[in-house]
DNA sequence: GTTAGCACTCATTAGTATTGAGTGCTAATT
DNA sequence: AATTAGCACTCAATACTAATGAGTGCTAAC
């Protein structure tokens, strides 16, 4: 399906501008301002075409035309220039997160708020995940006589904890052991793996003979801990810039906000938006979009790893016209160096 | 200061409509729902004497009447009667935390939600605080030979970890000596007393004499300890139903909400205002409040606590015209549920 | 002390006319 | 055959006006 060149030229000028005025696009203004050699006669012709073809839309029927989706689209896929950020921009991104250097959650946290500014839309962010990464050490605490405290160290340096209360007596000795038979018989799985084995797995050969004498507290504290480490997977999502959607004319009435706003709330979704990203960059562009939800949005997200396994991923949410290439850019960017700052963070 | 009896009523009749309709409230309205036996007449005089006093308002010459500030304080503090949560609503927040039983994190994500739910107003709430609790137990735990984990139990429960990062190889006896001098040492004081602790206060005495041998370690590895136990302190604030703001007229200006909302992107100003609040429940309204970017809304905060000890507080935003004799009970009945289920999750 | 009556204020609403951006179609031009 | 100018038509947005009515304060009567 080719267009020939002004069709192109004529598609990409409504798209770009009404990027930036959210008001349609008359013959008369892309005369003016972008092929100020053609009439806007001819431009009407070719509207009319394009109109016909899909790729734009008439609000009624005397406005001038608005992209479709599936204009969008072929401007995302063959259209637009992808931006190059700037040095400035992208110093930017690298230096404000060298400057937050530290904890895991304080830097993710940081990039949605990064995200949310430099895009000026809404931004959300998954917290590392657990389940992608493997297990690296595991120790048991004795923190009363009664309660244990199970520390999980994970290849991607994540640590979670968990109490696991209620458990009968246990030597320190023995808890020793335990810790050690854990991790021998553990480290090295990805908790995915572990989703995988059951209690008997982890009960045969020598594992099992070697710990038998104090089967009752095994079959008392195994369980729990499987579940823990099953189930311990937080799933947080930070979001920024929510106010920045109303900015948009798209959100101009209240209703609409509101409507935007309680997609927002539910964190559930979100994460499951986020979860659906494998590519790098993803770009889902209104009807496009799985979730019905975000059926008049574009959702632009990526995955960022951690030593080339991805354990996350970011989004910026913002209306169908959105500023495509510019976002590409910079969540590329925000990825890339996310991931290799935790690389690197974490290499130590 | 008494106003008498009529004027009383009136002016509750005037929050209470306003608190319903968001309308200014006029005589005829007063006489027709509230005083029957009273005629507008009668009630425009006694209105007059309430504007002069500073209860009520008038938007403009030929409106109704609004309460002012000073007025709902008035309700709040003298006129409107403590609403009592019915059995089914106090069950229900009862019930719904039992079900969520499990990890506090989850739990407090819970409480903010039914906040929200219940309420139809803007909920905050805060993570449980470290800072205010005491260190229990410190385990040291060495992951490879130049990383250490360092595990911080609470006597609330709370647990912590910080990875503390290239220090030298350390053998695992003298870890354990150490994690041990740091128990006695640290151990039972409060992590804000431990803020008035220099390191010297740490290094004297017979510690100083125990460890002394390895004297490089520590000096190396006290300090990033200190900091991470100083500073990990997790901030995390929840926020659910903002979209519940935009339902007011209040906020059917765009601009308004867009406001409203970046205050609410601002987590930083919401953990301080949570963070003033030392009574059980406490109301603010409109220009009483500390913080200018609530001088028009009104804010009911209280705190929750495990065994008797404060560590966390909620909070319900909404504009002045709130409902808050029902606000005030559902929040009482949160942070009582909230506090008592904590202490028991964490009792055993 | 309370109420009825009246003149006055002023935000809101509905109705109306005007404007102007934009279109499609046809005929003229290149 | 492609382009352009010209023209009639559509329709959302804007501005203006008039009408409405809720509410007040004041005065005089009860």
């Amino acid at each position: 399906m080719n267009l020939g060149d002004r069709k192109r030229l004529i598609l990409q000028a409504i798209i770009e501008d009404y990027i930036n005025t959210a008001e349609p696009v008359g013959s008369r203004t892309i005369s003016k301002k972008y092929l100020t050699n053609t009439s806007p006669a001819t431009i009407r012709n070719e509207m009319a075409d394009l109109e016909e073809m899909g790729f734009i839309e008439q609000p009624h029927t005397s406005a001038g035309r608005v992209p479709s989706d599936k204009g969008y689209r072929l401007y995302v896929d063959k259209i637009m220039e992808q931006k190059k950020l700037d040095n400035i921009q992208a110093e930017l991104i690298k230096k404000e997160f060298i400057d937050t250097l530290g904890e895991i959650d304080r830097l993710v946290k940081h990039a949605s708020k990064l995200l949310s500014n430099m895009t000026q839309y809404t931004s959300i962010i998954m917290t590392p995940q657990l389940k992608k990464t493997c297990l690296k050490h595991i120790q048991l605490i004795a923190i009363n006589s009664s309660t244990i405290l199970a520390v999980i160290v994970t290849d991607a340096g994540i640590v979670k904890n968990s109490v696991l209360k209620g458990i009968r007596d246990i030597a320190p000795d023995v808890l020793e052991k335990l810790t050690n038979a854990l991790n021998s018989k553990l480290s090295g799985l990805s908790m995915e793996d572990m989703n995988r084995l059951s209690l008997e797995d982890i009960f045969t050969g020598e594992f099992a003979r070697s710990m038998h004498v104090h089967g009752e507290i095994i079959e008392q504290l195994i369980p729990e801990l499987m579940q823990t480490l099953l189930y311990s997977d937080t799933k947080d999502i930070y979001l920024d810039g929510a106010a920045n959607m109303l900015k948009f004319p798209e959100y101009g009435d209240i209703n609409k906000a509101r409507e935007f706003l309680n997609v927002l709330d539910e964190k559930e979704l979100l994460f499951n938006v986020l979860n659906q990203t494998n590519n790098d960059v993803n770009v889902s562009i209104g009807a496009e979009n799985q979730f019905e939800q975000f059926r008049n949005c574009s959702l632009i997200t990526a995955t960022y790893k951690i030593n080339g396994k991805t354990i996350g991923s970011v989004g910026v949410i913002g209306p169908t016209r959105m500023e495509y290439s510019k976002v590409i850019s910079i969540v590329d960017c925000m990825t890339h160096n996310l991931s290799e700052i935790l690389t690197k963070m974490l290499k130590v």
